[in-house]
DNA sequence: CTATATTAGTTTCATATGCAACCATCTAAG
DNA sequence: CTTAGATGGTTGCATATGAAACTAATATAG
C-alpha cells in the first residue's frame, strides 16, 4: 500500500479537524447560548467591529452564503440580540449592529471561546502555534479568503 | 477594537479554510465523477486497503456519521462501484471492497486529487509543509483522530 | 429621461445530514 | 437454554444549507 493514503491527505485531515473543532465548541454557544455557527458568526462579526455593518459585510467577512446569513439575521433580531437601521443611502441596505443584549452575550462568550481555544491549542508549543498562524494566513491569501476586517472595507466600498 | 478577533481565530479559519479547500476538490470528484465527499471517503478508504473491510471500519476511520456512510454505500452499490461480502461470521456486518469500476476510478481520481492538494500547498515552502503536516498530526492526536488504517484495526478488533 | 443591468436581501425548493428509532444478530449473565 | 444488553446496519424524520427565483431599489447606458 502507498504511504499517501486518506490519512495524509490535506484536504480530507482539514475538514475533519475542523469538524472535530467546530463540535468542541458547539457546547459554549449552542448548549449554552442556543446559537448555531451562522448566529455566532454575525455576533462576532459585529461584536468586533464598532461600526455598524450590512449583511453583505458579513457574508464577505465570513463566506457564509447570503441565505444562511439572511435567516441567522432574522433569528437573531427575533431574540432582540442584534438591531437593524435601515441605510439612510441606499433603501435597500440595513445596517446591522449588536443591542445591548446582544454585546452583553458576546462579552461573555468570546472569553468562553477564547479558552476553548487555547485548549484545543494547548498540544502545540509557542512555536508551533506561530507557524501555524503563519500557514493559515498564506493559505488564506493564496485562495484569496479575507484575513482583515478592515481588508473587507474594499469589498463593501464596490 | 481588540487585536484578537474572528480572523485570527483558529476554530474559525479552520472551519473557513476547508470548506474552501474542499469546494476546490469538488470539481474533481463531483463534476467529473458524480462523487458526493460521503462517496469518494468510502471509495478512498477501500482504495488505500487490499483487506475488504466493514462500513463500521469506514465510519471509525472517516468520523462521518454512519447513516451518512450507510446511504452512500448504497448508493456506490447501486453504481456498482463496490461489492459487499457477507461476513462469514457476523451475519449482520459486509465486508465491503472496490469493484473493477471502482478500483479503476479510484485509480484515474485519486492522482488528480493529489494534484489539486498540491497546487492549494504551493504557496507554502517544503519546510512548511513539513510543519503543517506535524502541526496536524498533534492536533488530531490530541483530539483522539485516528490517523492511520493500522491504528484502526483497534476499533476493528473490539 | 428611459430601459437595462446590477445589487441587497428574502423566500422557495431540493438535497444533505444528524439523531433516534428500528431490525437482525451477536454476546454475556444467570 | 434463556434473557438482557450491545452492535452492525438501515430507515424515518426534522433540520440545515445552497441554488435559483424573486422583490425592491440603485446604477449605468443610450
Amino acid at each position: 500500500m502507498s504511504e499517501f493514503n486518506l490519512f495524509s491527505f490535506v484536504p480530507f485531515r482539514l475538514n475533519r479537524l475542523a469538524a472535530e473543532v467546530s463540535a468542541a465548541l458547539s457546547d459554549e454557544y449552542r448548549t449554552s447560548y442556543g446559537l448555531d455557527i451562522p448566529e455566532w458568526r454575525i455576533l462576532a462579526t459585529l461584536g468586533f467591529r464598532d461600526e455598524p455593518c450590512s449583511a453583505q459585510f458579513i457574508v464577505a467577512c465570513t463566506r457564509t452564503h447570503k441565505s444562511t446569513i439572511s435567516r441567522a439575521v432574522t433569528a437573531l433580531l427575533e431574540r432582540k440580540l442584534i438591531d437593524r437601521i435601515e441605510s439612510s443611502d441606499d433603501r435597500r441596505a440595513f445596517e446591522l449592529k449588536l443591542s445591548a443584549a446582544g454585546r452583553k452575550l458576546f462579552d461573555e462568550l468570546w472569553p468562553r471561546l477564547l479558552g476553548k481555544e487555547s485548549e484545543i491549542l494547548s498540544c502545540l508549543s509557542q512555536q508551533e502555534r506561530t507557524q501555524l498562524a503563519g500557514i493559515l494566513g498564506k493559505l488564506e491569501s493564496s485562495l484569496d479568503l479575507p484575513t482583515s476586517p478592515y481588508e473587507q472595507d474594499r469589498f463593501n466600498a464596490r
